[in-house]
DNA sequence: ATGGACAATGTTTTT
DNA sequence: CATTGTCCAT
């Protein structure tokens, strides 16, 4: 097929951009991963670079796997070799290769946060500090920050008291890490970042190889990530990266957005391309977009643009409190639903908080709509399947504390604080590690060890023991599934999980999800499943398409589109949010968090906020967001929820001034369609128009369709193509 | 070792 | 309010 007969001018010179640095600024759905795919096939299917050169990157394992499998429907077999993942995996895949050069096995485990906050916390307890000044999370967020910026312990800004406890601990959780033979995430680009720095003979073997680097979001990388591209594309010079400042909504994470100017300083002969049309919104919405975010200082001005036509206003709506707001929402997804102007998968509600997601919820329920909600509880969060892969890594890596910690008494077998204490202490005593000193008592040959413990935890000790050495055994005779099934047999999991509840039932069915993906390894073995699950999210076991609503913060929002968006909770306070009141910098990000939910919408947006939010328990009165004075009124159709219908108990006070007048334009519209016409639907396919009449700032078709007959739609959401 | 009572706490979260 | 963690009594 021909790489560019369907792209834009903009695009086409991105695609074909020559050698050399190339920044493509990329607005919202203007057709940034398909400029990103078709470089990669025009490398391959044009300028004959063999895939084993190119290296891609993304930020998430979603991404990647998209990017992928268009590469692939490009060009299909001839992908074989290109390197494409996340940072983090790519980077994984490079520090097991060259772990000779490195102070860690090749074997080494990952771990997520919930590991790094027991190694903090264990840290803190060696150090003998109070984890109520020093908060874990505090101090785990520092250290990250410190690793995002290739800070290491010994150079860690110390200007206060508290600097001062914070770098100890840091150098202690560091050494808690190698111990465990364990990486947390930041430490794969920071070790990768280091093993090129110091191995400059390393470095330029990769260097030389990714003869093209493409990055993904850019504005979404820290300074590691951006030292490490800079590294790697030091011989041949050629990247391509994509990125919009606009939508820089990490910087809380250690991104920076500067990066992109940094870029251009570091080479100045970089090309830069602006893709500004967008084949995703109405112009309506790109309006109010722009208007949101013409308001942030400091950027470059993109002039956002679509052939989609006007569209309709978006709709600016007041409801009483967030009760009534998710009502509303509710609602008016059900009344659309029913009227077939839009599918309930068509819809998404965004909020700043997941919090926020709650007293939505309830609506649907009660309503008895299904609906998916993305993020909140994750699947490898739970502590079901954390158990499970805590066995797992434990037995391929016995110097794995943080696992040991989580499964030696988990489901309780007698081994308690005082125990695990003492085994603790004995180990450390030896210098071996407490993994290694139960395996030696399971292995026989206890002799030497015994007398260090209490008689009765002798037993329970040796008898775990016991075991681990058994699974040890087995680790290269049996594939990841069955040496999970022995583990679980051993144990007695289910029983222990399934204990008649519903909770328990659901919690056992998590663990034979797990089981479903461990089998898939088989082949690759056990090494490749830890990694796997260690790095993934789970944005990726959400079933696609069940054609329900969705629920998001406007976070996870990032990267996709709907139909109908609706951004609720509009309130000061809550988006911007309170926290960042008082930095401008933090202040900026909300706004850009909100321009993000936005141009999430490609034909209807609603947004909506409440007079009066319950936080903590009380009914407060509360201000609609500031970021709404930015959106002059002609670009909107404002409208309110009357408050009769839903008065909570203290509304009394101050819902007195309500002005009742509903400020609906009467805007009329001229209907496209007329009775005789035919139509094309993209689902119902081919049909005659019957009947058709303005309503509601929308047009309401009737159309007898060949295939299923009778069918009312409303014109703003369907998409009728007109046949001549 | 385990469950129950109380206090503390309360953004966003690609890997 | 509702969730989470901590402490204490069994």
């Amino acid at each position: 097929m021909d790489l560019l007969a369907d792209l834009n001018l903009q695009q086409q010179q991105a695609v074909m951009a020559g050698l050399g640095p190339v920044l493509v600024l990329a607005g919202p759905g203007s057709g940034k991963t398909r400029v990103l795919t078709r470089r990669i096939a025009y490398l391959i299917g044009a300028m004959a670079v063999r895939p084993y050169q190119i290296l891609a990157v993304t930020f998430t394992n979603k991404a990647a796997r998209e990017m992928e499998s268009r590469v692939a429907e490009l060009l299909g077999e001839k992908t074989r070799g290109l390197s494409l993942g996340t940072f983090h995996a790519s980077c994984a895949r490079i520090l097991r290769r060259e772990a000779e050069h490195l102070p860690f096995d090749a074997n080494f485990v990952i771990f997520d946060t919930d590991d790094q906050l027991s190694v903090v916390n264990r840290a803190l307890e060696d150090l003998n500090i109070d984890p109520k000044r020093y908060r874990p999370n505090s101090v785990l967020a520092a250290i990250s920050n410190a690793k995002n910026e290739l800070i290491l312990p010994d150079d860690f800004p110390v200007q206060t008291y508290r600097d001062e406890v914070v770098a100890r601990v840091y150098r202690r959780y560091q050494e808690l890490l190698l111990g465990s033979n364990a990486l947390d995430f930041d430490d794969l680009l920071l070790w990768s970042v280091f093993l090129f720095e110091n191995n400059p003979n390393v470095r330029e073997k990769y260097a030389r190889r990714f003869e093209h680097v493409l990055v993904d979001e850019f504005q979404d990388t820290n300074q590691a990530q951006y030292v490490l591209i800079k590294q790697l594309v030091s011989f041949h010079r050629n990247f391509f990266v994509v990125g919009d400042t606009d939508q820089s909504i990490y910087g809380w994470r250690g991104a920076d957005y500067r990066n992109l100017q940094r870029l251009e300083q570091d080479f100045p002969d970089t090309q830069v391309i602006i893709l500004e049309q967008n084949y995703r919104s109405t112009q309506s919405i790109l309006d109010v977009a722009m208007a949101v975010i013409n308001q942030h200082p400091y950027r470059i001005v993109k002039n956002l643009f679509t052939e989609r036509g006007q569209g309709q206003r978006v709709i600016l709506h007041e409801t009483y409190d967030d009760r009534s707001e998710a009502d509303f929402v509710v609602e008016t997804i059900a009344s659309s639903v029913a009227r077939q102007q839009a599918e309930p998968g068509d819809f998404a509600v965004m909020y700043r908080t997941n919090a926020q997601s709650r007293l939505l919820e309830e609506a649907f329920l009660q309503a008895g709509l299904p609906y998916k909600l993305v993020g909140a509880q994750r699947f490898y969060g739970r502590r079901e399947v954390k158990d499970v892969v805590a066995y797992l890594r434990l037995v391929r890596n016995p110097q794995d504390e943080v696992s040991l910690m989580r499964v030696i008494n988990t489901p309780t077998r007698g081994i308690g604080n005082k125990t695990v204490l003492a085994l603790r202490t004995y180990a450390q005593k030896i210098n071996r590690s407490m993994g290694e000193v139960l395996l030696e008592l399971g292995a026989g040959d206890p002799a030497k060890t015994l007398e260090h413990f209490p008689g009765r935890a002798i037993a329970a000790l040796t008898a775990f023991g016991e075991r681990l050495h058994r699974w040890r055994q087995m680790l290269d005779k049996l594939a990841p599934v069955n040496l999970m099934d022995l583990i679980l047999e051993d144990i007695g999991y289910q029983t222990y999980l399934d204990d008649g509840t519903e909770e328990g039932r659901e919690r056992w069915e998590n663990v034979l999800e797990l089981r479903r993906l461990a089998a898939e390894f088989s082949e690759q073995g056990l090494d490749a499943f830890l990694e796997r699950v260690a790095l993934v999210s789970d944005q990726d076991t959400l079933e696609a398409n069940a054609n329900v609503p969705t629920l998001l913060t406007l976070h996870a929002a990032k990267g996709l589109e709907f139909r109908v968006v609706f951004i609720v909770g509009l309130v000061d306070g809550m988006l911007p949010h309170s926290r960042s009141f008082d930095d401008p910098e933090a202040m900026q990000e909300e706004r850009r968090l909100f321009y993000v939910g936005i141009t999430r919408a490609k034909d209807r947006l609603y947004l909506v906020y409440p007079q009066n939010r319950s936080a903590y328990g009380f009914t407060e009165p509360v201000e609609p967001s500031r970021f709404l004075d930015d959106i002059p009124l002609s670009l909107l159709e404002e409208s309110r929820t009357s408050q009769s219908a839903q008065r909570s108990s203290r509304a009394d006070m101050g819902a007195t001034r309500w002005q009742t007048s509903q400020s609906r334009s009467a805007q009329v519209i001229e209907p496209r369609y007329r009775p005789g016409m035919r139509i094309y639907h993209p689902v119902w396919a081919e049909g005659m128009v019957l009947n058709s009449r303005v309503q509601d700032d929308d047009e309401i078709v009737d159309i007898f369709f060949e295939k299923v007959g009778l069918k009312r739609v409303a014109a703003s959401l369907a998409k009728l193509e007109i046949r001549p």
